[in-house]
DNA sequence: CAGTACATACAGTTATTTCTGTACAAAGTA
DNA sequence: TACTTTGTACAGAAATAACTGTATGTACTG
């Protein structure tokens, strides 16, 4: 953790202090964003720092191996918790938070939820057309279409949920959910 | 699985076949409702069952023991993307899916980000508090008011953020986001 | 009141994930 | 060009999580 020059001991004592709880409360709810309780920490170091880090910085200050930090802060890179920053003069990588948690949430469904999204539902249409060939090919037999029936009817079902839930993400992305949700509470 | 009643071998696997791919494809994204890869599958087999299901019936479809059956069902219970049905004559426990995903999306937020937006919350406010404390007893301190700001800027600006998330959580729980992001496409 | 059927707590085992140290590749420096 | 410095791939070790079988408690049944 960066040292608060000029500080009396107990004053940075008593602001490292405040912030560790800070740090701890946020790192154990990010398995919500998939992502390890170390990894969660990373984050939290990175969010009081105010400056870019290094990975040695971050060795340092987690007490954890240099390749631990290296992927850890890839996957907050991955996921845009995280930004990269250049400095000239520097010849080593420097890394900060973003600090726009609005974005960071809509970043992580855009990448995470939305990709899902999108293979489930690339996954019912083709079985949809499945179901339907199969409809077709054994048509006239009671049994099997109402078989078919029903998967189809929960398949329909799943489809219009996904391409709401996938239209709920892009008012995330577009950044019109503050029109609906707002930012200041009114 | 389920045996379709009347089909003939060719065409219940060719249903079987079908099911299977949109199981899969469901259960491998289940990570992001944090549940592991085997109770993302016990869902998926649910779902195309069309009555509700034994703790045994799972053990013998997913071929696993019963005592994972019955934390893999109690973690979807908890989720609410199952729920527990009674059927007269049976001493049994019954499960089925909810088959409202809409309601399952919005109670996985309820239940999940609420309660760590809650917690940050009261960490965050708790530290807030701490740290005006702090800035008054060193009062006139001039490099420590300094760091008192800073840190309390990131503070406010996340204490926002969660106001705003729980916000649009409400809007979920409360059926209202319907309203704005419509199921229908239009 | 036994006796049975059922779900789950618990402890041990197996499987998976995370973390580390070493080795190496890429890019800068002299 | 040789020499650093830096980040990451990789394989093995350590830690964690998932799964199983047995044991136990509870609630029906006769």
């Amino acid at each position: 953790m960066e040292r608060s020059g000029g500080l009396s001991p107990e004053q940075e004592l008593a602001l490292l202090k405040t912030r560790k709880k800070v740090i701890e409360a946020i790192g154990n709810n990010m398995d919500l964003y998939g992502i390890t309780p170390s990894t969660g920490h990373l984050y939290g170091l990175l969010f009081f720092q105010n400056k870019p880090m290094t990975l040695d910085e971050m060795r340092q200050a987690m007490e954890m191996s240099k390749t631990s930090m290296s992927t850890g802060v890839r996957t907050l890179v991955d996921l845009k918790m995280v930004n990269k920053v250049w400095e000239k003069g520097s010849r080593k990588d420097l890394y900060e938070v973003e600090h726009d948690w609005y974005q960071t949430f809509a970043d992580f469904f855009s990448i995470k939820w939305r990709k899902a999204s999108e293979i489930n539902l690339h996954a019912l249409r083709k079985s949809r057309f499945e179901l339907l060939s199969l409809a077709e090919q054994y048509a006239g037999d009671e049994e099997l279409e109402q078989q078919v029936q029903i998967d189809l009817a929960k398949i329909d079902e799943a489809i219009r949920y996904y391409q709401w839930l996938i239209r709920l993400i892009e008012t995330l992305e577009s950044q019109e959910i503050f029109k609906l949700v707002p930012k200041d509470n009114g």
